[in-house]
DNA sequence: ATGGTTAATGACCGAAAAGTCATTAACCAT
DNA sequence: ATGGTTAATGACTTTTCGGTCATTAACCAT
């Protein structure tokens, strides 16, 4: 007993910083922004502190790069899924609403938000980078589909005037919201996403007879 | 010149502590929660750190305090204010989103939610205090406003369904994203709630002829 | 006045966590 | 093999900040 665990020192120039991000996301997630050291996102991803500040100048770098790789991935994730879609603008806001709260709560980008709400102050290149790349680009998702069910007919022509952001803000506020106690809190998201459509719907919906 | 500026020691026992609250708060708005050491809230408030701790046991106990300051305080004039009211349900609606605004924006309450969300962790009891008295009091607010508007004959039966969070989601969302900017950013809350009232009022409005 | 009580002070302490760097050892080109 | 390059290490330094406490001085009762 008492195996002498050398831990076989690796060099991976390449792989480091995403695992790095994806450990520090990780501990966010579970123990918040602020309690979570530099060494314990060393310690995650298996490396020592020094090695983080070869890929990173600083903490705050590292909160950085998450935030921009997430922006990045996720925006054109979400665009392309709606553009090849073929369902009536019930399902199209329903799926909306779904991948909001799919990555907000379970891919984890919640904490972008939270701590941009937050800490605000401290980014603000990131939070212009967020509204730009996040919430706008939601906007036009979003007024993407209100157009889009008045060309089919199904939604009346006022539909085009609602701020996009009225129908988005609920989603965001119900998903962050249900973080906050891990999870457990808000009875069903998803149960109220879809509530809040039939409140959209029974009031942008055009009268077919 | 030089002159030996003595500051004049003052005991005033009974004042400090909202003084200390007041100042802390101020702080907090101005450059965030994480960003604000103890010592500059002694600074904000007049006296030595040393004072603050003959007040509170710790930094996090003044920000439990002032929660619970703006938690009480709050709540009963809300309630208050609604229950006197008469007007139609659309005024009603405005007024109590304007009520929201205001109690974050402007009297700065928005902090709490930001911390709150952020942080929610290292606050459990706080969170589930917001929660029973602030959330689910806005919610019985609303509630009421429905209820009294079915009473009235101007909103239809399934009015007194909807969910209250999706009422207020969206204001307590605008109010927060527009103070992440120093307020500048978001174009005109007041606006989109106008909006928002109107798209709730086109769904649950009665068919009078 | 004056002595007792206690609010107020701020220098000090120590823990915690960010950030550094001399040393070590993978990895590769020869 | 082997020597050069540089990724990786972790002990060490520095900084920051919450919390303490011996000392000072307001205030008041006498």
């Amino acid at each position: 007993m008492f195996e002498c665990t050398r831990k076989p020192r690796q060099r991976r120039k390449e792989a480091r910083p995403s695992e790095i991000i994806a450990a520090a996301v990780e501990l966010w997630k579970e123990r918040g922004f602020a309690a979570t050291r530099l060494e314990d996102i060393a310690k995650g991803a298996g490396i020592a502190k020094g090695t983080v500040y070869r890929y990173f100048p600083s903490k705050e770098a590292v909160f950085e790069a998450a935030v921009e790789e997430q922006i990045s991935t996720n925006t054109i994730e979400r665009t392309d899924d709606l553009r090849t879609a073929n369902a009536d603008s019930e399902e199209m806001l329903l799926r909306y609403f779904e991948n909001v709260r799919a990555e907000l709560v379970d891919s984890g980008s919640f904490i972008f938000l939270k701590v941009l709400l937050a800490e605000g102050h401290r980014f603000p290149d990131l939070v212009k980078k967020y509204e730009d790349l996040v919430i706008r680009n939601g906007a036009e998702v979003v007024r993407g589909i209100l157009r889009r069910g008045v060309d089919r007919g199904e939604l009346k022509p006022q539909a085009v005037d609602l701020d996009p952001t009225l129908v988005m803000a609920p989603a965001m506020m119900l998903s962050l919201w249900g973080t906050v106690f891990d999870g457990i809190q808000v009875p069903d998201v998803q149960q109220m996403h879809r509530q809040h459509v039939a409140l959209i719907l029974s009031s942008l919906r055009s009268e077919t007879t």
